[in-house]
RNA sequence: UGAGACAGUCGGAUAAACGCAGCCCGCAAGGGGUGAGGAAAGUCCGGGCAUCGCAAGGCAGGGUGCCGGCUAACUACCGGUGAAGGCGACUUCAAGGAAAGUGCAACAGAAAUAAACCGCCCGCAAGGGUAAGGAUGGAAAGGCGAGGUAAGAGCUCACCGCUCGCUCGGCGACGAGGGAGGCACUGUAAACCCCACCCGAUGCAAGAGAAAACGACGGUAUGCGGUCGCCUGCCGCGUCGGAAAAUCGCUUGAGGCGCGCGGCAACGCGCGUCCUAGACAGAUGUUUAUCCUCGACAGAACUCGGCUUACAGACUGUCUCGCCCC
RNA sequence: GCACCAUUAGCUCAACUGGAUAGAGCGUCGGUCUACGGAACCGAAGGUUAGGGAUUCGAACUCCUUAUGGUGCG
C-alpha cells in the first residue's frame, strides 16, 4: 500500500476513535469521518492478539487486503481498521472477507 | 549395537505474477539490484559514540577478588591450579583475609570459644586429680593405634592431619620431597569490615543544526543557578514563551567471507575479496505451480563483544563406558 | 528504545538484625443463637513465601537467574 493511502500521526488516529461512526462485524472494527484529503487508512493492532510475529502478520494481511479493494472504495474518508484478538487464527481468506463485510456494512463499497 | 560426554552446523527449497521500504540508472515512461535473527528477545555485564562544568581533589557509594593469557573493554572469553561430583569421557565452583577489630551462632546440650553435669581415680572426709567414656548439636578442645598412668592426658611414639622453615620443579596459582614444632587458633566476610584493583553522570527520546530578535514574569552576590549523594574547587548570572516540524545522527564497522602463518586455545598478523536492511503508524504479504522430512522459537530501530533465556526437526566430528562377533 | 519497581492465604497487608510454628483483617466453611435470615459469639480449613539455583548449621529475608505484573521518560 502507497504511503500516500496511510494514516501517519496519532492525533488522527485519537480523532477517528473519539468522532469516528463505529461499525463491528464479525473480527474487525472499522471507523471512519470524513476526510478532505482523500483517503488515509491506518490499522491498529494492540497487543492483546499476540506476540510482535503475530501482531505484524495479522496487520500485513489488513493491509494487504484493504489494498486489493482500494478502487471500490468510497474516496473522501478517513478509515481506522482495528483487530480483535482472535483475527491472528484467521488465514486471508477470512480477514478479507470480515473486512469486505465491514466496510458493506458502512456502505462504503461502491456498486460496481 | 546400546547408553552417554563435549564441540559445532543448518533452521523448508525453486519459479512466476501483483504489492511494500531504501538504493542505483533514466528527462520521463520505466528498468535494475538489495531487504530480519541465531537468538533480532531479556537488558544481566563491558565498550564505541554523544552531551554535560576543567570531568579536578576528597568523602560517601558501588563492583570485582586462585594464577597466567587474550581484548577497544569486561567478573562473564581461553588455558591452567585447587576443591567438589561422576566407573569414565567430563562437569561445576563470587576460590583473598577469621592471628586487625566488631557482631552473630536460635533450640538442644554440663559446657559454644568456653571446662566439669554424670563418670573415672586418690582420699575416712574435706578436698584434689582427669578430659578416656556419656547424651546434645552444623560445630565439643587434632584422628586412630600403642606405650604410659592411681585414673588419665601429644605426656611419649608410629601413621595421617595441622603449623613453620628448607630443597627441587613451575612465569605463577601451586606441586613433590624431606625436616622441625607438639596442637595454641570453632564456624560465618553472597554479616559489618580489612587489603588489592576498578568505576564521573546521563543515554540516539543522547545530541547536532541552534543562535536569536521579540514578549511576559522575577530582581542583586552572606544570593541564585550550573546532568555528582556531600564537601572543596571551578564556571555563569535568572525563568518561561518564541520552539514545532522536516533534516542530520543512520549505517564502512574493533565488519563479513576465504586462504596462509603464529598460538593447546581465546586470539593475533598478513594477503585477497565483498558492501550485504536502515524504517519513523514503522518495510517481507497475497496468489499459483512443483518437491520434501510438511517447516520450531521467533521480527532489526545508534552500534559492537560477552552472558542468559526460547527452539520442531535434521546433520557432522572427537571421546567415554558397556554388550556381542572376528 | 531507555531507566526502574513489585510479587507472602481467595482479597488487602504483617513478620524486627537470617533462628524454625509464616501472622492479622475481610471473605469461605461448620456450629451456637433465631420461626427463618442478618448481626453477634465459638471453631476450622486455606501457604511450593512467583519458579529455579547458590551462600549458610539454618533463607520469606542475602546473592544470581528466569517468569509475571506495573511505573516513568516524547
Amino acid at each position: 500500500m502507497q504511503k500516500r493511502y496511510r494514516l501517519t500521526n496519532s492525533r488522527s488516529f485519537d480523532y477517528l476513535y473519539r468522532k469516528g461512526t463505529c461499525v463491528r462485524e464479525g473480527l474487525v472494527v472499522l471507523y471512519y469521518a470524513p476526510s478532505n484529503r482523500g483517503m488515509r487508512v491506518g490499522f491498529s493492532v494492540s497487543k492483546k492478539v499476540g506476540k510482535s510475529v503475530v501482531r505484524n502478520k495479522t496487520k500485513r494481511r489488513l493491509k494487504e487486503a484493504f489494498r486489493k479493494h482500494i478502487p471500490e472504495i468510497k474516496h473522501g474518508f478517513n478509515y481506522l481498521v482495528v483487530a480483535r484478538p482472535q483475527l491472528a487464527d484467521c488465514d486471508f481468506c477470512q480477514i478479507e472477507e470480515f473486512l469486505l463485510k465491514v466496510l458493506a456494512k458502512a456502505g462504503m463499497t461502491e456498486a460496481k
